[in-house]
DNA sequence: TCCTGACATCGACGTTCATCTATGTCAGGA
DNA sequence: TCCTGACATAGATGAACGTCGATGTCAGGA
């Protein structure tokens, strides 16, 4: 298939990916997975998105409750995930919660599967 | 904590992420999910990086089964899911079995969670 | 033609996970 | 001081997942 002299760009990028460049420890994979894993589900994707795309960079929980079917704990949980693994800083302020994206964390993830930005 | 005036180059790329600059559809996130699902296994991510680092860009099976301590059934079983959603490709030469990454797909990935390079 | 070796599939088992309802905590207002 | 509303925690349940041993498929060599 590819002629394995010219690459297309796309290929230009994936082949700078850290993950690509020599095989990665049993220790780095056991600690890249539960970051993986905590944003392999449609409803954290989408608390994440919700939460990096808001006004402000925070998002109250009430906010993100009405964006969902799903029952409040079932958010709470899914937003306690994110938080645990780094991917979201947590604040309260009176009676409210705001979240907030850590930037740092994503970019990582980012970094280590396409080009070694960092 | 941040200033909210200045960004550090670690949150200027992450700013830049298609997942940050606005909010990703129900759609759009069970698309992702499988994706993010299938990478978000330490086998599965050593495995990938096995056979991206390789020389040629491909491993065959038999080199990959002696880098586990795992039986043969489940590497794979953790091949079929990486091939299935499309991470590597397959292709049977003979009695031996070769998989490559593909790049494309795994560089998608990255340009939606960093900076939208694509 | 039969055997061996490479890899996939099958079925089972224990664990992890997403979701729910019920309940707890705690700040602010009446 | 009590009530309300925001959010977290606890415990339960069914589904999905990672791993295994056993077995199937199939190409190449003797």
């Amino acid at each position: 298939m590819s002629k394995s002299l010219e690459l297309t760009p796309v290929e230009t990028v994936a082949c700078c990916s850290p993950l690509m460049s020599e095989p990665i420890s049993t220790d780095q994979a056991d600690r890249i997975a539960p970051l993986l894993k905590a944003l392999a589900d449609p409803v954290r994707l989408r608390l994440l998105s919700l939460v990096g795309a808001h006004a402000d960079g925070e998002a109250c929980v009430c906010d993100l409750n009405d964006a969902f079917d799903l029952s409040q704990p079932t958010i709470s949980h899914h937003l306690k995930v994110l938080h645990e693994v780094g991917l979201l800083d947590r604040e309260k302020r009176g009676v409210w919660v705001y979240y907030r994206v850590n930037a740092a964390a994503l970019s990582d993830l980012s970094g280590l599967l396409g080009r070694g930005v960092r």
